[in-house]
DNA sequence: GAAGGGGCCGTGAACGTTCACGACGCGAGC
DNA sequence: GCTCGCGTCGTGAACGTTCACGGCCCCTTC
């Protein structure tokens, strides 16, 4: 055999042309036996089809989607799938896009390092659902945005379509609710630099006439729960309630409680924030500020597809959407 | 103004010849422009920018896909992202696969209701990764299988490539580590059908001339695991072990001896599988049979994308992966 | 003043697929 | 025998983009 690419294994992906002329036929009669069409020979089509799978023919989703009408595909940008925080929310999304006749390219925020992933992910994708701290870059071409939403983009502008967590409602049903059962001396956790979701708290327990303490965290993870619980507990020794940043910060402030032999909810009553299915996975069950995830899916989908069909504007009413949380009594209160 | 679709608002989406014509320049010079390359003039380029704002002009990927070397796409199969046991591995190959230059569309396995989303999604990819309990349904056209590797398919026959997760080692160790500390008297929890990594242990107990007994668990999440459990502390109060079907159902039993008021791991030690991350978020940390994920999802990547290139037949050796899993010793034991 | 060169821009072709239409052969019907 | 119709198959065009190439203009240079 002769060396160099002989006809023998083109490294070219095979092509309708060579279906069609290994099976003697024309490209047309390749596309009626393929997709199954009528006005064809079965005994031709048997010829077509064995002759594509000795090809390895595969039609090309570029050809074919700049003719028939493409399935569209949606982008959507988690922090990290890890945190147990974003495959609920990620799960609804797939299954509400899957109804909808969309795919979903799902991607976690490896924006950060380099530009090419965005790059890469933007020129793929029909429009975005950002969940994710950071806005998404711009277009470096100075093209129009794509059809974009932004889920609790906090207090960062977005010019598209925003669902917007609400907790303050559910802030002051909690501390009610804490009050209730007693708590006087709360300390609620916090980021170094201070929070919008911590000064919630302390501003509904000063409108009940009960100062929250502040405990800053390095970190929102179970090391950083544990970790400060710990100092907290030394040096509040009388604390009667911890407010936890998140749900996995409050599993790593039930772990020191539980590991300073301290009864929750009997003398420490623990709240957390996300709602986390896992919550369950813990004892006590962590009473939290749930949110309706598939909810907050539904509505993010319903806006971005709107403004990818335009039957919605950027500015126009109904862009913005508002969801609240609500308070989730679980055991550990 | 005329009603119907005047040339005020096309609902079509915006083409480059559309720019072209609104700038008063050609095609080609609106690519020079869209893609920041030399030899166009900085206000010919501005002015062709803004004429594809105005119209909201993004170019077509399947356009542009035609033409240059595309963007691979990788098709990523989980069962459930709401089960912990699948974000982990989502998570690492989707960073590696964004390594590698490919995006990934996620899918649940929505297959079983009717074939439109499995149509759709074998559509838009070059390869699949599949960690499902079912096999990907094969083309209903006659064609040729686009690449595929199937993680831990059990006993299931896969003719491409596979990655079969070991788990015979890591029981002989867990039932050592088990036995050296006294346990004498262990319960395996167990499908109703049966299983063959309950039989696994009951061996590996057998010849340590330990017999294990067996509770078979209606299912195997957290309620399942809570209710077996409390179930084997009334029929086998000296019970010294419980090994779990999987994590989240020792995250049920856990919780079952915690309310029965059960130290753990003084009167009954608990046995996880899975090595789930969020195992540490709960207390006692569990004791596990850990996976190495990110060599999983690494070694299926691997596979699965030498199959699409071609450096991997089928048959060949290379296609069949095997990976131990590994006792990770936690607080529970 | 003519030749040369650089900056800027346009024209045909190609990528792989499907749609609309036309062509061919064969049997039935008048 | 001629036409009609049906079953089967092929040919041009189009989708939206980029690449290779060629053309124009103006400025420089000898």
């Amino acid at each position: 055999m002769p060396p160099g690419p002989g006809p023998g294994t083109p490294p070219r992906p095979a092509t309708i042309k060579d279906v069609a002329a290994a099976a003697g036929v024309s490209r047309q009669t390749v596309t009626r036996a393929v997709n199954a069409m009528p006005g064809i020979n079965d005994a031709t089509r048997e010829r077509v089809l064995a002759a594509a799978r000795e090809l390895g023919y595969r039609p090309s989703r570029f050809g074919r989607g700049l003719v028939v009408p493409p399935t569209r595909t949606l982008g959507l940008l988690v922090e990290d799938l890890t945190n147990p925080y974003y495959p609920e929310l990620a799960s609804a999304v797939l299954r509400l896009a899957a109804q909808a006749g969309w795919n979903v390219v799902l991607a976690e925020r490896a924006w950060a390092a380099d530009a090419a992933p965005a790059e890469r992910f933007g020129a793929e994708v029909d429009a975005v659902v950002n969940f994710t701290a950071r806005p998404v870059p711009g277009r470096s071409d100075g093209l129009a945005e794509l059809p974009l939403v932004e889920i609790d983009p906090e207090n960062r502008e977005s010019a598209q379509g925003r669902v917007d967590l609400d907790m303050s409602a559910a802030v002051v049903a909690a501390v009610a609710h804490l009050h209730e059962r007693g708590v006087r001396r709360p300390v609620v956790l916090d980021l170094p630099h201070g929070s919008t979701r911590a000064a919630a708290f302390v501003a509904a327990f000063a409108d009940r006439g009960t100062s929250a303490r502040r405990a800053p965290t390095a970190t929102t993870d179970l090391a950083g729960g544990l970790a400060t619980a710990e100092r907290v507990l030394r040096e509040v020794p009388d604390v009667d309630a911890l407010v936890a940043f998140n749900d996995v910060t409050g599993f790593g402030v039930l772990r020191a409680l539980r590991l300073a032999g301290v009864d929750v909810p009997g003398r420490v009553r623990v709240l957390g924030i996300d709602g986390l299915a896992i919550g369950s996975f813990v004892t006590p069950r962590l009473t939290t500020l749930a949110l309706d995830v598939p909810l907050v899916a539904r509505t993010a989908l319903e806006v971005v597809l709107a403004l990818h069909a335009g039957t919605l504007a950027p500015g126009e009413p109904g862009t913005h959407r508002r969801i609240p949380y609500r308070l989730d009594v679980g055991e550990s209160t």
